[in-house]
DNA sequence: ACAAAAGTGTTCATCCTACACCCATGC
DNA sequence: GCATGGGTGTAGGATGAACACTTTTGT
């Protein structure tokens, strides 16, 4: 056993798929790695963990290097410890996902990558290594989370529409909501405030604008819900 | 970074809450420590993951170790990786769940443990380390599991009554639930077999045994169903 | 006028809860 | 008979899916 000092866990890597929603589309940002193997692929931004940083506070570092912000939401998927996942040696990698709105922030590739960009999530380059897995898991957490948990509004502006709303539910598990039942399953759960704004030059007639309430938010949060049949919703 | 050849990977445990029931008590394996730190406590079963190993792998080893059988129903809760975690040294571990049925093995402690015992949960002794975080983690994912796959009949012996399995419920999310309607819900689910079998030498009226059905058993648990307001049931 | 999206209302089916009730067995 | 658990029935309410319909705005 080496108990030489070392800066990092050379064993140990972070994974983090983070998400976006722009355009009524989900996206995802991947780098370019600048390092071999792969060198010059598309892969989900990572890094090892320092020895005096927990596993939590390392992922928020890597996206912080990436993304110049702090305070996303941001959640442990899983570890992925396939033995031969990494080529060059054994690497066991903690994978976390994150949600984010696109325009609100310049990326900043950071060390190992030549550049970040947006994908389109069905317009994904191919992954190397396990990502693939790591990208699925996280897709299947998020479109579970999304129906029993008010994280959706991570990936919203703080005022929007109930079409915006359904537009990023439809996004998420793919398919089409009628809208009438969506909006009232939303009034119902209490957690949208209605503002006195509506949409400007628009071709038609203006929607409201709401913004989620903060106390039934974490509340909601915390005891979680059910929009049970959403993915049956609809046509 | 050192390239030395290991036989383990040492900064990366596995550990392990092993789940049973029985007396219509959910209970915990737990094995007492022969080793220091917290010589002599009792603390979740777990071990290093080997180099040649996958984590999953890992973990059906020292659960194998443990109890002299595989095939056990076996699902990572995520990795715990706080600096301070383990006094020793930094060790990140990942945890893992499994659900077994107590009767029907030997308990065998391994190498690093002198004995290996059940604890109904309700009695369960002060745990070391970050024990109780991923205690209260692997109890969070199977009150959650329970209700949306048919992952249940793994702590159930083949053959059962559905007042067993009602307890079974009860106890692990620690409600009362309401005879009839409970029935109704899983006879609807179409997962139960009825047996031309019933109890015997019971001072009451004997109950038909049912065990599950196969194929639908792996369609609900791939599909998912819904008892969700089984919390709500009864009073 | 028309297109496009904002919203509202209504019907029917399904599911859930609560609770009343009868059945079988051993003491 | 009575206690204990097995098992069925049913009324009333809540929820959801489907879809028809009206409103508002810009071109």
């Amino acid at each position: 056993m080496s108990e030489v000092p070392e800066s990092k866990l050379n064993s140990l890597s972070i994974d983090c798929v983070i998400f976006g929603f722009e355009d009524a589309q989900i996206k995802l940002l991947l780098i370019q790695r600048e390092l071999d193997p792969h060198r010059g692929s598309w892969s989900l931004p990572g890094g090892f963990i320092k020895m005096e940083e927990g596993i939590h506070a390392a992922s928020e570092r890597i996206l912080k290097e990436m993304t110049g912000v702090d305070n996303l939401y941001l959640e442990q998927l899983g570890a992925f410890g396939e033995v031969d996942r990494y080529p060059l040696k054994r690497v066991v990698t903690i994978a976390y996902y994150a949600l984010i709105k696109p325009g609100n922030y310049t990326l900043n590739p950071g060390p190992d990558a030549s550049e970040a960009r947006w994908f389109p999530l069905e317009e994904c380059p191919p992954l190397p290594f396990d990502h693939p897995d790591i990208l699925q898991s996280a897709i299947n957490t998020l479109q579970w989370k999304v129906q029993h948990q008010p994280i959706g509004f991570n990936l919203l502006p703080e005022k929007f529409t109930l079409l915006q709303l359904q537009e990023l539910y439809e996004a998420i598990l793919q398919v089409k909501l009628d809208k009438p039942n969506f909006r009232r399953k939303f009034t119902r759960l209490d957690l949208l405030e209605p503002l006195d704004e509506y949409q400007k030059a628009v071709s038609h007639r203006a929607a409201r604008l709401y913004r989620f309430d903060e106390a039934k938010y974490k509340e909601l949060t915390e005891t979680g819900f059910s929009l049970r049949e959403l993915r049956l919703m609809g046509g």
